[in-house]
DNA sequence: CTGAAAGCGCTAACAC
DNA sequence: GTGTTAGCGCTTTCAG
């Protein structure tokens, strides 16, 4: 089929092109008649508008960029998900660039996202440095940002406070006199990493006690894995906290294969909830983060964003439950 | 920082804007004095060159849309990683679509992805029907397709033969005496699905056997692992084979909680390998699929295709190896 | 080696 | 109501 333009189907239609350009775009002021003989000649020459003639002469793309994390999809699979179903409904298109750590130079991204003349950018975390924020900034690019409180001039976010969910949960244990508690690193998200030991700090300053046990962890499972099964031979805890399943599992299997009996001796609990938490043997208790809102709503508040609707709330927080399986007593 | 267009960069250079477009594309015949005045005001002006202009210009968007379904990325995720790096060395842009089951309609897919102009798309197996194939054939979209082989004008796949992975292992158990094997049905992927059925069929065939025991479980993993609780009461089999890790959890779940003791009573495989398999207790024997180079081979393929180059072959095939782990004796 | 001008497909005033 | 026309930003002959 040849590729057919608005021009075929106007002179099938017998009318110009702006006629045609109205019906497209749904203008009310075309006679009854004359829609019906352009929507037939639409329908016979099989045309679809060309987007990018679209994109040019309006000056906008509907589509927008997302920036993720490379890596577990496990992790922001959700989020996609929700961000992708809203973007379907709202009619724009998603451009979706992953950023794997050490390969990717992040300003490549930023370059192709603004050659691409997308409406704007979602993107995952502090994954985007200051500077690059700021480029994207220059080019007047709005934004919005998921799982960070931020904003400003063009940027928005959406976010959970993991910080309030550790403090909650630390306080929890402190009132029932457990204090031996432990918090994994994540270095794949050193932000969430800080936020977790802040709101630790926050619970064990409340009973005058100073939070200490931060357990810094290699970057893969398999290391992690390693390095615990060493690291629990001499230290217990009473409450190990791990951002992600993976970083929970390795302390759960690495304890357990040690003879540390989880719940009883020890108990873990990790933030970030995937469906393998309750696949698992012990069922991994977590907080239940809204991550597919995280999505939709990021979407949603970027297209207020372009479409210049008032936006009542320039960080909008979204909250968790916290909800016990068989790590926790 | 407003706008900055190729007519901006040429005032600034002193030089027409045919010329500052042939610096930008690369173009030898610029003098070198010339080239760097016209690099100069693009540093200066902080011009990046609009894609969606150069789209209506060239006829192409070096953008390919990417088709995959919803639900789990962990399933996913590494084909989109490696089609991710793929794409960005190539220097494409992907846009991502999700297929979710039963809410989403194909056809609205298809639409967007020809309106947008994409130059090829990549999907994933059987998630889309004949029909929107062929739509897509007509708008001469070149496609490849990850998971099943097939071809055809303007149609390359990338896959790996699950049916002769299933059909290896089974020969394997069967001369070992073990004929009591069964296959739980993946609802999400009948094609992978009919593959393993298939390749059963034929190594119990060799052996003057018929397969029949092919597991009809529920869509969720709550739900079949509920089902499979009953199921495992009154049936026993000498080896489970499961397509997804989730599957092949919530059979050994549902009978391990049922005190049949995994590999000794039972042994369990499943199909694709996630970074969970290794994670879990016992740890899930699988086949290591390559889906990382499912993703950057298929990638590389229609880029091929776009520029015409040359093409060896157009089924491309990808090995696997079975990764024993502790589900199996 | 560089510039002028047509054209990519569509939208949006502005006429009629 | 419908048509005419001037862009949107860039590439690419074709002249010079």
């Amino acid at each position: 089929m040849k590729r057919v333009t608005i021009y075929e189907v106007a002179r099938e239609a017998n009318v110009s092109l702006a006629t045609v350009s109205r019906v497209i775009n749904g203008a009310e002021i075309v006679r009854q008649e004359t829609r019906e003989r352009v929507e037939q000649a639409i329908e016979k020459l099989g045309y679809k508008p060309n987007a990018i003639a679209q994109g040019l002469a309006l000056q906008k793309t509907t589509t927008i960029a997302l920036v993720i994390p490379e890596a577990s999809f496990t992790y922001t699979g959700q989020v996609i998900n929700g961000l992708l179903d809203a973007a379907r409904i709202l009619k724009y298109n998603i451009m979706l660039h992953t950023i794997t750590e050490g390969i990717t130079d992040v300003n490549d991204i930023v370059e192709s996202i603004i050659k691409s003349r997308v409406d704007g950018v979602v993107f995952y975390n502090d994954k985007l440095q200051e500077d690059q924020i700021s480029t994207l900034k220059q080019y007047q690019m709005p934004m919005v940002v998921i799982g960070n409180r931020i904003s400003g001039d063009n940027v928005c976010s959406v976010f959970v406070d993991i910080e309030k969910a550790v403090c909650e949960l630390c306080d929890k244990y402190l009132s029932e006199g457990k204090s031996d508690i432990a918090i994994v690193q994540d270095r794949k998200n050193l932000f969430a990493s800080q936020q977790m030991v802040d709101g630790a700090k926050k619970a064990f300053a409340r009973k005058n006690q100073d939070f200490t046990k931060f357990i810094e962890i290699p970057q893969t499972y398999r290391t992690s894995y390693a390095y615990l099964k060493e690291y629990f031979k001499t230290n217990r805890h009473q409450l190990v906290i791990a951002n992600r399943d993976s970083q929970a599992l390795a302390c759960m299997n690495a304890a357990m294969e040690l003879g540390i009996s989880i719940p009883d001796q020890m108990e873990v609990v990790c933030v970030i909830n995937t469906k393998y938490n309750a696949m698992v043997r012990p069922q991994l208790s977590s907080f239940a983060l809204p991550s597919y809102d995280l999505g939709a709503v990021a979407m949603r508040l970027i297209t207020k964003m372009l479409n210049n609707e008032p936006i009542e709330e320039r960080e909008i927080e979204l909250s968790y439950l916290f909800t016990p399986r068989q790590t926790t007593k």
